[in-house]
DNA sequence: CTGAAAGCGCTAACAG
DNA sequence: CTGTTAGCGCTTTCAG
């Protein structure tokens, strides 16, 4: 392996010249830095990981943790999980991937050696076992998703309560008056998943406020759990005109069970979907949908995470640092707070008038 | 920061000894061992990463590296990623997550700079622009997938081979003459992925063998493109009884738009599939399938690459380093050599003799 | 069975 | 603008 002595010796500089000239933390003549480039050049220098790791105190490498669980959200987490990889390159930082199979531990494990400087965190629950590591004396960290109690951390998501709220508007602006919401699997809200819950307040909230009816229910993926619970919605709410459908695995089941039964969208029926957008373009009727804006997501963590950890070296935090730190983590998190993406609302075809004779629409 | 050094001084032995305690490399006495640990646990301490891996050369970290299109098979990706780093993990590896976005820089990167000391490489084209980096002396590596000329590599996939001539045998068996195959998107067979191609090429042999007309067509995801192709098909061949999908976003475009028609799954019409298990199960009509084993390809070419790279000495030679040093891919690969997981077919409901009628049973 | 000590390759004070 | 020099924390000879 071709170290940094060996690059100094081929350019007829000192070491420190050479490790200056690669992180430009010190002015170096025209000449010079030309020479030391050509040598690294020729001489294919990479240098080693592990021992700037050691000799900065910074591994450059940033820790994901995807949900172990894979039954939900599956392409927008891959995507998500890509788009971050993707933004941390660009700022000069890899990617460990963790499962949360390893739970809190991991997080002290990779932060405690030094592994990761920092974490991003998806599939985050309302009452996460993985916080208390981060909010004590923790490593700089990104939430991806919101818990319930979010003081003290960084957090980006979707503003789902407003996309929630988005969709009953949309709907109610149609005139329908009964809308029933298919929702995630009954274990995400068992799991209290802070995303479902925060669109089942919006949808409920402005549903309220506008007067519409709403109903939700819970569903597993597939047609078959489909076919229950929409037999069963349309049994206790006959005058259901308009679905919000917020489950991937339900969408085309939802559509082939409306065909099926006789119901056309959107003359019968209207759906609107919280979705990635290829789900709701490519479905059998194209969907009025909230798109989940993933690779935005995860480009945003990472920035947050970045912008904090850049401005780092022995001072106290660029702005509104936290409390007295001195633990281990004393690196400079990304300013605390929540950051919520604004939902939009993509019309498509499957959302129209309600139909005069069922719900009625508004005089 | 907790180091050895301080464990050591509280154990009121030497820095080797807790070295050894940790590594095992050398008998330690009862007591001592008792007093080390004791004294890691009171401390918490955890070792430095990149020290470890400058004095040991051995970084403990495989890379994987995903595709950066998400276009396809985005569930069996991400669940062959989570299952390679839950395997990793269990034989004490860490999984650096890298997009396909560098190409082969990327390997280079990471590998000469002692990063990862082996890679991992999902989505292996037929003729892949990363296999240079791989053969030339490059760091141990094991592909999930196969490409053209895997001389020299390790290489782990399902024998998508075989898994198209069991989906033939079957409909075949059933009587089915006339079969057709919905594809992947055009771009998948543009850039000759091996799986694909490999799979046509099972389904045409064991056709021709048993004197089935098989009729291939590639097909983008969604609704509207499958309404396209099986419009097309019907036209040309109406003797279809019989379709193999290999295509987790025309799965239930096709039922759907089978239905539609009027065609019966299966009696009218036979489907099977080649995808995983749940996509399969929780169609509107179950279907009959051939499983995408991503667990079992993850584990197993991590177990592949962990064999081989404990049999590895910490590091090459004695101190005042020989010139002539090998690249940086001086480790243990794995062996060199294919190994094809057999396919299994699981009947469900979608498959069922061909109609009297149609296709004709073989007399 | 245990200690002492020499680095692994790089960064970041200190000196010019 | 550049060089010298301590380490960073750990592994691994070499001695005992």
């Amino acid at each position: 392996m071709v170290t940094l002595v060996e690059v100094a010796r081929h350019a007829g500089v000192s070491a420190s010249t050479v490790s200056y000239v690669l992180s430009g933390k010190r002015p170096i003549s025209d000449l010079t830095r030309r020479r030391v480039r050509d040598s690294i050049e020729q001489l294919g220098y990479q240098p080693h990981a592990g021992a700037r790791a050691l000799a900065s105190s910074r591994s450059r490498i940033i820790a994901l943790m995807v949900p172990l669980r894979t039954d939900m959200y599956v392409p927008v987490m891959l995507e998500i999980a890509v788009a971050v990889a993707t933004a941390a390159r660009a700022h000069g930082y890899d990617v460990l991937l963790l499962t949360g199979e390893e739970g809190p531990a991991a997080l002290r494990r990779v932060t405690g050696s030094g592994l990761a400087e920092a974490v991003i965190l998806m599939d985050v629950q309302l009452d996460d076992e993985r916080l208390p590591v981060l909010r004590a004396a923790g490593p700089p960290s990104v939430l991806v998703g919101l818990p319930g109690d979010p003081s003290g951390l960084s957090c980006v998501d979707l503003d789902f309560a407003a996309a929630g709220a988005l969709c009953v508007e949309h709907l109610a602006g149609l005139g329908h008056r009964e809308i029933a919401v298919i929702g995630e699997a009954p274990g995400v809200y068992a799991r209290h998943t802070g995303f479902a819950e925060r669109t089942l307040r919006g949808l409920r909230d402005r549903a309220a406020e506008l007067g519409a009816g709403l109903l939700h229910r819970p569903c597993e993926g597939g047609h078959a759990a489909v076919a229950g619970v929409l037999a069963r919605v349309f049994d206790e709410r006959p005058g259901v005109s308009a679905f919000v459908v917020q489950n991937e695995t339900a969408v085309e089941p939802l559509l082939a069970l409306l065909r099926r039964t006789g119901r056309a969208v959107p003359e019968d029926v209207s759906v609107v979907a919280v979705c990635p957008e290829p789900v709701a373009a490519q479905a059998s009727v194209p969907l009025t949908s909230v798109a989940i804006p993933a690779q935005e997501l995860g480009r945003r963590a990472v920035e947050r995470l970045v912008t904090g950890l850049s401005a780092r070296p022995g001072d106290i935090g660029p702005r509104g640092g936290g409390p007295a730190d001195g633990g281990p983590g004393a690196g400079a998190s990304p300013a605390p707070g929540v950051e919520l993406l604004a939902p939009v609302l993509t019309i498509r075809d499957s959302s129209g008038p309600a139909p005069a004779g069922r719900g009625g629409v508004r005089s």
